[in-house]
DNA sequence: TTCCAGGCGTATC
DNA sequence: GATACGCATGGA
């Protein structure tokens, strides 16, 4: 990771980082495109524009943005300590791992904010990516930017119905009731141990195996965490009927990117 | 029109 | 514990 500081902006050269791959791969659902390799979007409130001006020397943009400010969010935001170069080395021992590594080798975990991700992932089942983001979109439009569950303390299920979320409404209310009343403290969760951490989080209504994986995952960055969606089901019973290959051990949910972009964009 | 989408709760066995 | 089914909404 190098920077330099220009004008007001910062230009970050950033190896195994792709903006597509990275803030428009179903992990967070706040980013738009606004050009080509240029995108928009926030961490918590904080805004930023950032695009890629030059792909073959893994130069990117930082606009508006001070060196505090990069050193405080977005450098722990996109990961920028984890060397996903040496991951990408690891995991290539398997071959379907190599294969799924190159074709998308600029994926990064984001580390997003715990109630965010976990509230995005409970909006998420049984639906699309567009959806999804148009029902968080909605979201933060009526708050004016992403209400914590402190800010929703007073919303129902009937109250949520511009969301148009449809069933998932009652369960983001009992995420946030749960939430308020301390029956879930979501930084004592990040903590526990991974199996712990899971049913903690599966007391919610409306939140199962898989909506708690992806809260542990790109919520509070527990990278064993592995969600097991529909496509990485059939990439397990395609691959790996006897389980993940020990080079991903303790990263799994890293893996799983890599595996649910690549079968995603294969079938397609 | 019917089917499906980064699942889960519930009923039933 | 396994399996089947309904669920709100909207795009294909």
């Amino acid at each position: 990771m190098d920077y330099k500081i220009d004008g007001n902006d910062i230009l970050l050269e950033q190896k195994d980082f792709d903006l597509d791959e990275t803030l428009d791969c179903g992990q967070a659902f706040r980013w738009k495109k606004i050009g080509t390799d240029c995108y928009s979007g926030y961490f918590l409130n904080t805004p930023l524009i950032i695009s890629c001006e030059d792909r073959d020397k893994n130069l990117f943009r930082l606009k508006n943005t001070s060196e505090q400010n990069f050193l405080d969010k977005w450098y722990n935001y996109l990961d920028l300590s984890t060397d996903y170069g040496e991951l990408k080395k690891r995991f290539s021992e398997d071959e379907t791992m190599s294969k799924a590594c190159s074709y998308a080798g600029g994926i990064r975990i984001l580390r997003q904010d715990k109630w965010e991700a976990l509230s995005s992932f409970i909006i998420s089942q049984n639906n699309n990516i567009p959806r999804i983001k148009g029902i968080i979109n909605r979201l933060c439009e009526h708050y004016s930017g992403y209400p914590s569950a402190e800010m929703m303390k007073d919303e129902t299920p009937e109250s949520l119905a511009f969301l148009r979320s449809g069933f998932r409404a009652k369960y983001l209310v009992d995420a946030v009731s749960k939430i308020n009343s301390g029956e879930l403290n979501l930084d004592a969760v990040s903590s526990m141990p991974i199996d712990e951490a899971r049913a903690a989080l599966m007391t919610i209504k409306g939140v199962g195996p898989k909506v708690a994986q992806c809260a542990l995952l790109f919520g509070m960055y527990r990278v064993e965490a592995f969600p097991v969606d529909v496509w990485v089901k059939r990439v397990m019973e395609r691959w790996y009927p006897e389980g993940l290959p020990d080079c991903v051990k303790g990263y799994e949910g890293i893996a799983q990117q890599y595996l649910f972009h690549y079968i995603r964009n294969l079938e397609e």
